[in-house]
RNA sequence: GGAGAGGUUCCCAAGUGGCCAAAGGGAGCAGACUGUAAAUCUGCCGGCUAUGCCUUCGGAGGUUCGAAUCCUCCCCUCUCCA
């Protein structure tokens, strides 16, 4: 194992507090002079299936605890996520079903293991004790905390205060994720700062049950390519880790470009001095952010993917964009009808690129749809069925549409 | 159980009988510009081959020439009291 020190810089660098740190620091002496590793805690609801960029900026720093030698243990809440964690919310999480979670949890592994090294993960439901606990227990549980100490929470008070439903099995998330801890014997937790309430509620709950209270790390709350709001699919801000490079690439272009730096420290694993050098390039304006976001686009792109997907997403970008040529792969979609003329508006809807006809003429209103590199301006157009058309609506959406008379 | 407040188009939020497909903001989309799918500005933003028609304001009925707006019942949320 690395030294103190050594382990000790790694564990802080992106970290926005550790909780206490000299417990951290005797936990560390003890597993370096033992040779035992850490038990690092995380838990992941699978509420929705998809890990996104925010996600990974905990589970890179599993990643890097991983490296340093430490043991980590994932939890899927199977069961949280029946509950819904609370934290952060103004309002009460939809609960989804058994069935839902399970699969969700598939995919949830399958994305996780992008960043986590899969072979030193130990990896629980909590389900596992969940399912068996009996109602005589989960009072004994309850009995543990306290209203008040729920209402210390922002997020519920404001809800409160603001008359904003809170059902009663929103106030059981905290306990549950606590009791995760305890079920697992964590030393470290890992969250994002707006876990913070849950975290330190686990250290509560461990003593309780005798146990030594785990170490909290939080991590900062990666803002979403709007630049405003976290990070969220439910937002649709997000960048997910199994998206394909290209999109990957064009979202990162869209980020704010205040957001470029933030994106370095938390989302790469690029050298302290070069992260420092990007920093002075973007404030004293001496380098373009266009050409720091595209090195940013190419990293992340290259840590999910390869180099050379990184290298062509960042080609295809410049060649759409830059140079407004056609993409390279361009969807194609078939569509057939009866009769050898149709509106454009039926195609495109048929042809499903759009949903609805009036997105068509809003489009040719707008000076939006080109036809073969023809900007269309005639709402009312007609062309022939039969045949190959390249179709663009905007400026970046390209489909391929081939056309059959039915008989 | 009692008293009160409220449920509006993707989200927030105006609107208390016709001028309402419904203000404003956000999101989204398009155009211009550019250094990029940044920023900024402008426009669009329920559906329909459309100078008109159809469907929307928690749900179901009703009053009226006419309802998101008034009445009745129901459902849901919040607050206070018990």
């Amino acid at each position: 194992m690395l030294s103190l020190e050594e382990q000790l810089k790694i564990i802080k660098r992106g970290t926005v507090e550790i909780i206490p740190e000299e417990e951290l620091i005797r936990k560390l002496e003890k597993a370096i002079k033992e040779n035992k590793p850490l038990r690092i805690k995380q838990g992941y609801d699978p509420t929705a299936p998809d890990i996104h960029l925010g996600h990974t900026v905990c589970l890179r720093k599993l990643r890097q605890f991983q490296e340093i030698g430490h043991q980590v243990v994932l939890i899927i809440g199977d069961y949280t996520g029946m509950v819904g964690d609370p934290s952060g919310r103004s309002e009460t999480r939809p609960q989804l079903s058994y069935e839902e979670i399970k699969k969700n949890a598939k995919t949830y592994q399958e994305q996780f293991f992008k960043v986590v090294d899969k072979t030193k993960t130990e990896v629980h439901f909590n389900g596992e004790w969940f399912s068996k606990m009996s109602f005589q227990e989960i009072m004994h549980l309850a009995s543990k905390f306290t209203l008040a100490r729920i209402l210390e929470r922002d997020d519920f008070s404001k809800r409160y205060k603001e008359q904003i439903p809170i059902s009663i099995h929103e106030l059981f998330y905290p306990l549950m994720q606590a009791y995760d801890s305890v079920m697992i014997k964590a030393d470290v937790e890992i969250g994002a700062t707006e876990q913070k309430f849950n975290l330190l509620a686990a250290r509560q709950i461990q003593e309780i049950y005798g146990q030594e209270p785990q170490v909290i790390l939080t991590m900062p709350v990666l803002p979403g390519t709007d630049g405003v709001q976290r990070m969220a699919k439910s937002v649709g801000n997000y960048i997910g880790v199994a998206e394909p490079p290209k999109e990957i690439f064009g979202k990162i272009m869209s980020i704010p470009d205040d957001l470029i730096y933030t994106y370095f420290e938390l989302l790469t694993d690029i050298a302290e001095n070069d992260l420092l050098k990007i920093k002075r390039d973007f404030e004293d304006k001496s380098t373009n952010p266009m050409i720091l976001k595209k090195r940013l686009g190419k990293e992340i792109v290259r840590m999910y993917y390869n180099k050379e997907e990184a290298d062509k997403a960042c080609d295809e970008f410049e060649k759409v964009f830059s140079k407004k040529e056609l993409p390279e792969e361009i969807p194609i979609k078939h569509f057939e009808h009866d009769e050898p003329e149709i509106w454009i508006g039926h195609l495109l809807v048929k042809a499903g690129c759009v949903q609805y006809t009036s997105e068509i003429r809003r489009l040719i209103k707008q000076g939006g749809l080109y036809i073969d590199n023809k900007r269309i301006d005639d709402e009312d157009l007609k062309v022939p069925v039969e045949g190959e058309k390249l179709v663009k609506l905007g400026k970046r959406r390209f489909y391929k549409i081939i056309g059959k008379v039915s008989r």
